[in-house]
DNA sequence: TGTACATCAGTGAACGCGCGTTCACTGATGTAC
DNA sequence: TGTACATCAGTGAACGCGCGTTCACTGATGTAC
């Protein structure tokens, strides 16, 4: 597999469907970035030469080539989300399995798209907004997600926590830095209850060891 | 400040002192990287303009680009245990403020040195090692120590920790994650003890809050 | 139904730039005699 | 002590490359009449 190679043939979109190639541009960048394992090959004419198209097709969907990694984070941000949301769903009622569901979620996320992980958090495309929500980091989303879940177990008895809030930054910065370490060193032999043993103690557990 | 300015008139060398000229070399690299707030400046050329001289001066030093900055990342890795060590040389007798001496110079020295905490742990320079040594991860040295501190902790009744190798492995993974968002984020508001909220739980610490 | 035309998706050639690396060299300095 | 010479530190010009971005364009397609 060559990786500058061009996908395929395009047949160009139909007139009013341009937008569809936004997001080709995207998912070729975001391919990119995935096999390369590196950020700085997704350059605007690998892009472009991935998504088959010339390079300044790129111009009408993205102003700068910068815009487009930017983009890519976004979204990866979008999605970690919704993988956290999902598996804290798929739990069920057990507030100790909806939060032991997201932790383990977030450092899955990292593992199975290590090079989207690290650029997420690289610190090199906070967004460079204009309005004040920004003030809030981008990974606010998840942070959100285990405080919630955090809260819940406390009221269920199963945390000493007094202050969820803080506690579950706290367990945001243990499970980032697995999470990291992981996307970094993919063949690292970690433990296999590594998650439990960073979350339970950040996470003020009673029933932790 | 022009980041790519040349720092200095050079005189030549003296012959037989042509090696000086691989430290400064190293030390304009690092520089570059500290300055800059990213890798992707420390180029072969930039650095030569730091260092002022001109870029075929760097061969007879470095084989290519990217061993600089290899060099500056091993050299970054040893200057981290060497403040690991003098922090908990410094700290005296008490095996607790030792390890705490330890957690906080860990994190200090990414609050320091930002840049280079982050391209120490980006994965892009892992030596290339031939050798098995270089199974054991670059950041081995300070999960020794951290072990060393823990297992002194448990042996003076301080922690209750079972397997202090293993949670010391969970302590740094805890430390990376605070180290490496504040490398990232450098102005993001933690509380003061935010240190401790990490260590001690992840320490299993008899004192712990 | 037929046709002229505006619109839209995307092309192809070109630009200037900084990069890593190569090569042949220069000129100061220490050393052998 | 003087001088020829080897060695060494570093220079300067040049190369080919891929990059981001610009510009004028092409040709298919939908729409107005």
């Amino acid at each position: 597999m060559a990786t500058t190679g061009q996908t395929r043939d395009r047949s160009r979109n139909r007139r009013g469907e341009g937008q569809r190639l936004r997001t080709e541009i995207l998912a070729a960048a975001t391919a990119l970035l995935d096999a390369s394992g590196d950020e700085r090959s997704v350059t605007l004419r690998a892009v472009a030469r991935r998504a088959g198209i010339t390079a300044p097709s790129i111009y009408p969907h993205f102003p700068s080539q910068p815009a487009i990694l930017l983009a890519v984070v976004r979204q990866a941000f979008d999605d970690l989300a919704d993988q956290l949301r999902s598996a804290v769903d798929a739990a069920g009622d057990d507030p100790l399995l909806r939060l032991d569901a997201a932790c383990r979620a977030y450092v899955e996320f990292a593992g199975s798209h290590p090079e989207r992980y690290r650029t997420m958090f690289d610190g090199s495309h906070h967004p460079v907004g204009t309005d004040s929500d920004d003030l809030a980091a981008p990974g606010a989303e998840a942070v959100r997600i285990l405080t919630a879940a955090l809260t819940d177990c406390v009221a269920d008895g199963r945390s000493t926590s007094t202050d969820p809030s803080a506690d579950a930054s706290v367990l945001w910065v243990g499970l980032h830095g697995l999470a990291h370490q992981r996307a970094v060193a993919t063949s690292y032999p970690w433990p296999a209850d590594i998650v439990h043993r960073i979350a339970a103690p950040l996470s003020r557990l009673r029933t932790a060891t």
